[in-house]
Formats: C-alpha cells, structure tokens, sequence
DNA sequence: CAATGCGATGCATTTTTTGCATCAGCTTAT
DNA sequence: ATAAGCTGATGCAAAAAATGCATCGCATTG
C-alpha cells in the first residue's frame, strides 16, 4: 500500500529518533526521507520534529500528529482486513502481547486453535513487562495484551479478568507433590526458582513474604518457563506458576505437579487481557479475542467478570 | 494537505459516481483520475467500484474503504486543528446541519458570538431535513446537526435537547396578539401558513388537527423564514414558530408577536443536537458546541436533559 | 443505426521523487 | 585544542511517477 507507506516513513523516524536511522531501515536515502519529512512540516505548516545534534525528537505538534498516524495505519490494516473477510478467507494480523505467564501455556494453544479454523491469519507475539505492553497499546503497535497484576489506566479497555491462585511447581517425586494444598511456610526447606523481573508472581511472592515472613531460598531468579521447568527436575527445586501458565498442558508438564498455595499466605493475582480503548480491532483480532474470552470463561468459571 | 488530496478524489467518485464527473470537479482529467483507482484497487487487491454504463458505484468492499477514508479525512483535519490550537489560535472549520427552524435565529446569534472570540474559526452552515442530516453525519460532511422531532438511530449521539412549544406568529394588530395562549382553534378563523416540508412544525400541526379537529384555512406552504416574517405583516395571517426561531431576536420581529399554543392542543416538540457517535470532533467543533448547549440550557432551563 | 456517454489504454510530456556529493553544526575522543 | 564522527539540510542531475491527449471498446438511448 502505497499511501501507507509515506506514513510509515514518518512513524520510524519518530521511533527511531533519527533520519539517517530510520532511512537504513526503509531502504532509501536518507536524502529522501528528510525531503519527505520538511515537505510534510511545510503542509502541516509547523514543525513536528525538534532538531538535535544526535537526531531529531517529536515536538507537540509531532506527538498529536504521530498518534493520528498510527491510528490511521491500524485502522487501515483494520479496514483492509474486513475487506478480505468479504471474500470469504479470513485474513489479517494479529498481535498479542503478554509476560512469560500466558506465554507458556495458555496462548500458544489458543493461537493454534484459531488456527485451525483460519490458517490465513498471522500472529505476532511478544513478551512484555507490564508497562511494555501499555505503551505498545498506546502506540498501536500491539492489539492486545495480557497484564498480570498491574495498576490500569483508564485508557485501555478490559475485556476480560482472570484471577489466578498462585502454584507451587515440583517434581513428581518431591515430598510437596502428594499435598492439594501446602502453605508458603512449607517451600521453606528446599531452593526455590523466582521470576526476575517484577511484578506478576515476583510481586506475589513478595506479599506472601510480607503476611507470612517466609524468607524462601531464593537460589535461582528466571523469566524463562521451559528453563524452570527443567530445572524443578534436577535439583528438588520448587518453582511458582499459575494456572494460566499450566492448565491444560499435557506432556510437556509429565513428572512435574502444580500444587496449590494456601490463598490466605499469597492472595490470587489477577491477569486482566485488554485492548485500547476506542480501538476497532479487526475482524480477525476481534474474533480471536472472543474465543480467547470464551476459553477464559470455561478454564476459570469461578474467575471475575 | 496533498496527501488528503488523493483521498478526496476517490470521495468525490463516490460521490459523483462518475469519474468523468469527479473529474471536472477536481480539474484532473479523467485519465489520471481513473488510473488512480485503477491503482488503488490494484493496492487493496479487489475492486472498489462497479462500473455501470453509465459510471461506477461502489461495491461492498468500497463501502467499507470510503467509510475509512472520510472518517481518515476528518480525523485529520481535527488533528490539524488540535496542532494550530498549540500556537494559541484556535483555527478551523465547523461544519454544522440544520432546518429552517435554527438557521433563523439561533443558529446566526450563536456563530456571531463564537466567531467574536474566535475569528480564525471558519463555519458552514447546511440547510437539511433531519434525513439528509442523517446522512452528513454519517459521510462525515457534518460536526452536527440539529434534528426537529425524528426518531434518532442508534449511531447518534445527543448531546442536547430542548422542548419546543409552538407558538403562532401574528402581526402586532392581530385579534390574537393580545392574548398569552390561545387554542388551536382559534386559528381556524384566519388563513395560515405551514411549512412545505415534512417533520418538524408540518409534523407539530398534523397532531394538533388530529387532536382537535382543527382543519387550519393553509393558504401558503412555505419553508422560508423570511418570507412567513413579512407575510404575516401583510395579510393578517398566521405563521407558526418555535421558540428557537424567534427568542432573542430583536428588530427583526419588530411589529410582530408570538403566542403560545395550549401544550393540550399540540404537544412541544424536541429539538436535539446531535453528533456521530464516536467521532472525535475538532477543537473548534466541541467548543462552539460546548457553547451552544450552554446557551440552549440558559435559554430553556425547563427544557429536558 | 447513428449518436452519446462511459471507463480503459498506449504514448509522449511534464512533474515529482530520489540519489549523490557536499555543507554546516554539534559532540566526543584523542 | 583539534580532528573525527555524527547529525540534518541543500544544489543538481538522473530516475520514476503522474498527467494529458488521442483513441478504443462497449453499452445505452433516441
């Protein structure tokens, strides 16, 4: 698409935060991308970019002209993409983001369900903090995402609430693993395997730590899943996870066991899945989303909203 | 804004459902308004247009892409709008759609006073039926409209509306002029004017002779304004108002005088201001507005919402 | 059956965009 | 302090794209 790619062109720079930058990326001059940028200033007729000596920035003007850009580019594919569902095929792109929790478990076997049914669809994937995924909702570069245990603004829309009891994550063989329910105190005696970066479980902990003063051996911090999952195997580690990132999966958890943790030492964590608000998303996004709902719904009854 | 340019042609086909036609009116030749859409089909990958013997029409897939493109266009020109407030003048266009029963009075009044403050801001003012309304609305050729007594679709939002009692418009000397409210009935004795077109106070009337069987002497149907305000002057006829024509205005009804009806006889009608839902409207647009519905709540206090 | 009006297309011309080389300004490392 | 390295801006020639003209094929209309 042509027209939309003159308004790509902008949209780099601005992530780029640089001319010469943005121009490798797009393949052209950077000759021709400057051009680009002063003649789309001259019919704005103000300035969008302040110039530095180490590139260029956004002004105002740019930021209120940049959001227009975007939402413009998303609204096209939107449209674009509404337009091949006439014909029958159900095309489209579809972009989720999310922390390590969902990315386990839970998405990949949604995204291989739509798939089944509409194998023209793409799926991008990324893994986000929290406050990753915010912005890339804010900047259209995501539709949706899946947030765990996180302050909302009131610009994102939430489209469905999860809540989530956290699960202590052993070996078959482990003492622990015979019990429905331990408390914290009980993962006392052996290392335990944390996630390093904050929030979701790492702030979950950290509560249960605070109500029950368990100062657990933390011997190893990881965001990555299939490592912890590995790893509960060879040393009699215990590992934390939530439904979400274990339900439903078959043999890739065979000689592990979840276990639950009592809700009075480590409330439930709460996984909101939302998009922006006042986005139209496209046929493709929306239809996913419903089922992603509707899987919700039935893994969780008991779950909010 | 060149890049609105080439988005507008294809408005225009749509509209003129000739490229010829569209042409002309762009001062292009039809070769090169032709290859455009020829190339942003090839863009889209499916046809946009119908081509008749007798022109093009959009197709269903064209009807999704115009949609997008006109909301592009007036999203556009708010951001535009947004980005000149940032240098303190607050530029723009606010385009508003309305009958005969606000174009007289309040309508002028409310766009003096704003323009008064603000005399960057550009206005054009749409002489419509709530139908045709309706429709700029919905091709965004409107910011908003005032619609006389018709049921609203969903896809409107109301931002306010005032109760409209009739009232009869007479000479200063009229029998009736003395009295602060009359029956219809007492109309019946002198010749009338209504208004020509349906809805609104045609509509008011046509309830009031089925409520009270007063089959008013209509002399003249009529739809202007001016014409009613001298014609009551000449032959002691009367005409029919509703307070948004007249209140407030000066001289201009010098010599004339406005009666209420009984609310028995005919019920008020309503009066909404309204804008396309989900529209974002201009800087210019919400505050002229914000300035209107203020008036309208000083002005009727009784009135509903 | 001719006349009219429509969109599509080949070709020459004009306009726009692009790339190269280079400049001026600022920061950073030597 | 000075040179090197980065940034965006600009004059000029080459490449690419858009435009206008003439014309075609097709369908409707009188």
């Amino acid at each position: 698409m042509r027209h939309l790619t003159h308004l790509r062109y902008i949209d780099v720079v601005a992530r780029e935060r640089s001319i010469r930058k943005a121009s490798e990326k797009l393949n052209i001059t950077s000759t021709a991308l400057n051009r680009r940028i002063l003649a789309l200033e001259e019919e704005v007729g103000t300035p969008l970019f302040e110039r530095l000596p180490s590139g260029v920035r956004l002004n105002t003007a740019g930021e209120l002209f940049i959001q227009h850009i975007r939402s413009q580019m998303t609204d096209l594919s939107r449209v674009l993409s509404q337009i091949s569902d006439l014909s029958g095929v159900r095309r489209g792109h579809v972009v989720i983001s999310g922390g390590p929790e969902v990315l386990a478990s839970f998405l990949p076997k949604q995204i291989a369900q739509y798939r089944k049914e509409f194998d023209a669809v793409q799926f991008d994937v990324l893994r986000h903090s929290p406050a990753q995924s915010l912005a890339a909702l804010n900047n259209f570069e995501t539709d949706m995402a899946f947030i765990f245990d996180s302050v909302l603004p009131s610009d994102v829309h939430i489209v469905a609430s999860v809540s989530q009891p956290l699960h202590a994550l052993v070996d078959d063989r482990h003492p622990l693993a015979e019990k429905s329910r331990i408390k914290l105190q009980d993962c006392l005696a052996w290392p335990v395997i944390a996630p390093r970066s904050d929030g979701g479980i790492k702030t979950m902990l950290e509560v249960g730590r605070l109500r029950t003063a368990a100062d657990l051996q933390t011997v190893i911090h990881s965001d990555e899943t299939a490592f912890d999952l590995e790893y509960v195997r060879d040393e009699q580690a215990i590992g934390f996870a939530i439904p979400l990132s274990f339900e439903g999966r078959g043999t890739s958890l065979s000689g592990l066991k979840t276990v639950l943790i009592d809700e009075h030492d480590v409330p439930p964590g709460i996984v909101h899945l939302v998009q922006r608000k006042g986005r139209v998303l496209s046929v493709a996004a929306a239809k996913f989303m419903d089922q992603m709902v509707q899987a919700l719904n039935q893994m969780f009854p008991e779950a909010t909203r």
